[in-house]
DNA sequence: TCGATAGTCAACCATGTGGTTTATTATTTT
DNA sequence: AAAATAATAAACCACATGGTTGACTATCGA
């Protein structure tokens, strides 16, 4: 990942850190959502909403395009995806905590199958 | 994803969203790392650098131990997965854009290939 | 043209954030 | 016992956040 890549993370974690603006981006998932239409579920004003959609904007996670008075917005994936790649780099740690619980089993069932008292 | 995981993402993206926080956490990659270890690369106050730490313990992504007066703080990827996952379902509109624009360039090197003037 | 609709802007408020400095606690070292 | 070290706690500051309400702009529809 690029430095300007990673510097740019910041504007998207923070994004993705409200549950509001992530049901968002799950209702965007479904396909292009009017300003009104993100904001009909929530039970806040739709300025507040509006803020919402701001902050998603700003970190690039959706685009917006202005039809008369009604504003279409549509999910940007590509930022997300550079948050995926960060944290696919940590893959490795809960693989390998994984592989150890997994480990961990089969030694556990080896044993009981040398003392076959009951098979699980 | 349950309920109760991902009402524990607002504190994972949020405590991921600061660069400080993410560099703490590559770090620990590497291994155990005590507070003033963590606290090294930054200029900022030990202090400072305490506080991101707490706001990583908070989110679990990492835990500490207590040894005198040192605290070993060591990577805890189990909330790091979680997020992982939350951003795996969006994988679907990155990799088809991708493949959108593969098959586009597929297409520019087939009409090249039918008027050879100039082949790349 | 006139009212309804979609959306933003601006001001305000309570709370949170990221940093500082000073003080404190607990442990280790000499 | 005294000094040094590891770390937290608390108070403070400037600024951001997430929400509200009220006013405004622009477009659509009757």
């Amino acid at each position: 990942m690029t430095e300007a890549q990673a510097s740019r993370l910041d504007p998207v974690f923070h994004a993705l850190s409200d549950a509001t603006r992530r049901r968002m981006l799950h209702d965007l998932a479904r396909g292009e959502r009017t300003v009104s239409e993100l904001a009909e579920p929530f039970s806040m004003s739709l300025q507040a909403a509006s803020k919402h959609i701001k902050v998603l904007e700003g970190a690039g996670l959706i685009r917006r395009q202005v039809l008369g008075r009604t504003h279409k917005c549509r999910l940007e994936p590509a930022p997300l995806a550079n948050a995926f790649q960060w944290l696919g780099f940590y893959e490795q740690f809960w693989t390998a905590r994984l592989d150890a619980l997994d480990a961990l089993l089969r030694a556990e069932d080896a044993r009981k199958s040398r003392s076959p008292r009951k098979r699980r």
